[in-house]
DNA sequence: CTACGGATGTCCT
DNA sequence: GGACATCCGTAGG
């Protein structure tokens, strides 16, 4: 895939929400770990106070945002590795972050990394991570492009409906706190934090 | 099935 | 020494 094809000339708001269905695939020596993109959360930069580029806050643990559009950001919280992708041009630091993805290819492998029940395979950042195998931050600040980690150019499946709602576990940041830049798959069951009651197991919120 | 709190590893101040 | 873009087990309905 060609980095700037998927990236150019949109809002990092806009990307979030367009990534939704797109394939996001990992080659590795045991074999491909793929998945739908069913969350993604949209971080613009220094203006945004939730966001880690915040007043332009720059370290060498941010460092992969002000990248050009595809560098893959990997950063650790807690213990847990999550995945960003930079979205806009170099030195401007928006990003997205991927948190959550329905299982497309090598589900065993998967469940050799993470061995969880049913949608907690891969409903949230830090699961799916550890679910791709991601461990380190040997991806970090590469380009989709020259890495083992891809996202296919079009949609692989039509969301029937995607829900905009404030982002996760942001609280206290002032006007930023309650945007609605959290991106996802109405009722599809990968989604972080999905009720069980609004889970669609049929379709599991794509068009039919 | 949901809500809550403790564990947790880095990075930055 | 504090602040986290989190996860999981347990307790209670």
């Amino acid at each position: 895939m060609i980095d700037d094809q998927l990236f150019s000339g949109k809002s990092t708001a806009e990307l979030s929400r367009d990534l939704l269905g797109h394939e996001l695939s990992y080659q590795t020596p045991a074999g491909i770990l793929a998945g739908i993109i069913v969350e993604a959360e949209a971080y613009l930069g220094a203006k945004d106070s939730a966001a880690h580029a915040y007043k332009g806050r720059r370290t060498p643990a941010n460092e992969a945002l002000y990248g050009p559009p595809g560098t893959i950001y990997i950063y650790t919280l807690r213990g847990h590795h999550m995945l960003d992708i930079a979205t806009q041009a170099q030195d401007q630091p928006e990003g997205i972050l991927i948190r959550g993805l329905e299982p497309t290819q090598g589900q065993e492998l998967m469940l050799k990394n993470r061995p969880q029940k049913n949608f907690n395979l891969t409903n949230g950042p830090g699961k799916l991570t550890q679910a791709l195998g991601i461990t380190s931050k040997e991806l970090n600040l590469l380009l989709l492009s020259q890495s083992p980690l891809t996202i296919s150019a079009q949609r692989i499946k039509e969301p029937a409906e995607i829900a905009a709602t404030a982002r996760i576990n942001v609280s206290s940041r002032g006007d930023w706190t309650d945007k609605p830049l959290r991106f996802c798959v109405a009722h599809n069951p990968y989604v972080s934090q999905m009720r069980k009651s609004g889970m669609d197991l049929t379709n599991y919120g794509w068009q039919v």
